[in-house]
DNA sequence: AGATCTTACGAACAGCGTAAGGATA
DNA sequence: TATCCTTACGCTGTTCGTAAGATCT
């Protein structure tokens, strides 16, 4: 039966330059240059005869058929990805994997779903590092670092994981939540972040909202603060939806209203060239891409990839 | 981030030769040269450095690992495939599609998916003409038809769908069950398709057994009557389990062994060559491919390539 | 002999990098 | 002007078909 496919680099392609929003930043991280993802895109659109970008000032956005599109291919993808590497012949007993991590990150996102991770990979042993051995690959102790950014390191590659979804949230049952409009957010007290002041003004651009004016709150210097604040009542945060998983699913906190942003900054997983070839860092790899695409499955999203961003949290 | 992945259409080639246990009809299937499927499955298990198939006497047959591979792949292409029909252009308004289809398929299988399918694609209109109208694409009437076979038909694209599973069945509570070893069975009163006088010794060949004699009971020329004869009571059948998904599931029937065979015949989705670009029936053939594979993937399976086959049903 | 898989060779095509062109603020 | 996307050209590697070779029954 012959099948009617676009080639795997295209779709390749289209997912780099979904998630970066960029020709040119999803030519970095393709390692191609920024002339042949062009052309990948506008071949794959012509397949499809339909618009899966809109062309913007600095950048690319995705139309509604766009997202679609995504939401189906980006899952097969990575299913693909991982098949072929647990089919290969598996890494030597004893693998090594060191990494260094963010503490907030990995006591709540990363640390929960290792257990599926040493399902899958028994051989494989992977050791945290103290975090401030930071990411300094030049020494052979670390392999592999979980950053926070935009992606664009020096003599770094970096693969996208998770954390650019902002959501929301407040406890329930102290304002009259959800909302029905973003607008009737502004008049709550809007949590800060001391490194982020534009974090709410962002937001409702991005769900395309003008209040007349924020009621900004009390600001904090750490997520992991903004989130405590939060599930004490003192008003609505934003946060990025991964630290807040356990939260939102016991009841804590609620998510104030549906739709997700997508900041250009995230958590990204960071290593030197010369380690890109090593097995285990290749498993472990597209292991924490599934685990992030689960987490943005579920969202609704208002894409905000030009924005300032949040800084570094913690 | 640069992906390490096969390419599309070795995993297609891949997918081909696995259903159809043969370089010569999977590349008719896919309507390119033998050879060139050939070089693709080679290279394929080159890039993953292992063995996907045994290489037997007429055919090849998949690896423990090869399996494996073979169930996370199929669903990622399925998906790769139907999402890109559902991006493109969407059919024409009252888009038509007339097909034929053998009873007992229809109505055990078939019909009960159908809701599915004009959920997704509310604006085709698929009509199911009398089957005596066979599968005559001489005139403009009949665009495809459900046929069982191997697959092979003159002036006739063929793609498989579903059937080739066979399962052991019974009442639940008449035999003590489910047995044990294969050799078990045997003793039991074995339901016999009238024109399958095969049946049960390719199905012990196929799981290994080699039982001193088979317990042959009455036979039925139908697969519709061999279900209610085992639903009676009268003995152990032999069914393809796309027939019987009801009454399995219902409790009507029982598997009384854990291991299906994949006969060479089954039911196939057939049309002429110049109606292979009809986007309404690309789409149809996607979809029905896409069932095909839920109902596969839930066995264990024991291959039986090059077994005489059983007779065309019902 | 008949069926099947493997391999070799040349042709066609797809994917890439470089680099020039065009649009927008 | 600066930034980013688009397009053109030529090179390279891949995929294909044809067809001969190998193997097994």
């Amino acid at each position: 039966m012959r099948r009617h496919c676009p080639s795997l680099v295209a779709l390749q392609a289209f997912e780099a330059v979904a998630t970066h929003g960029s020709l040119t930043r999803a030519a970095q991280s393709l390692h191609i240059s920024q002339g042949a993802v062009s052309k990948q895109i506008k071949q794959l659109e012509t397949f499809l005869t339909i618009e899966l970008f809109q062309r913007q000032r600095y950048g690319l956005e995705l139309t509604a058929a766009g997202q679609r599109y995504l939401q189906e291919i980006a899952p097969a993808l990575s299913r693909i990805e991982a098949a072929s590497l647990e089919a290969m012949a598996p890494p030597v007993k004893g693998g090594e994997l060191r990494i260094t991590c963010m503490p907030t990150l990995g006591a709540k996102w990363l640390i929960p779903k290792l257990p599926d991770f040493f399902q899958h990979w028994p051989e494989i042993n992977l050791t945290f590092l103290p975090h401030r051995y930071g990411y300094d690959f030049s020494t052979p102790q670390v392999d592999a670092s979980m950053r926070f950014g935009d992606g664009v390191w020096p003599d770094c590659q970096a693969d996208y994981v998770v954390g650019r979804a902002i959501v929301p949230v407040a406890k329930p049952g102290v304002f009259s939540l959800p909302v029905a409009s973003p607008e009737q957010l502004a008049a709550l007290p809007l949590l800060q972040h001391v490194s982020a002041p534009h974090a709410w003004h962002d937001w409702m651009h991005a769900v395309a909202a003008h209040p007349k004016q924020l009621n900004t709150g009390p600001s904090f210097d750490q997520f992991s603060l903004l989130t405590e604040a939060a599930i004490a009542g003192l008003g609505v945060a934003l946060i990025p939806a991964c630290l807040i998983e356990e939260e939102l699913r016991s009841g804590k906190l609620e998510q104030v209203y549906d739709m997700a942003i997508l900041d250009r900054q995230g958590y990204y997983l960071c290593y030197p060239p010369d380690r890109a070839e090593l097995p285990e860092l290749q498993v472990f790899r597209a292991w924490l891409r599934e685990q992030g695409l689960e987490n943005q499955a579920r969202m609704r999203l208002a894409s905000m990839h030009h924005s300032p961003g949040l800084p570094a949290p913690e």
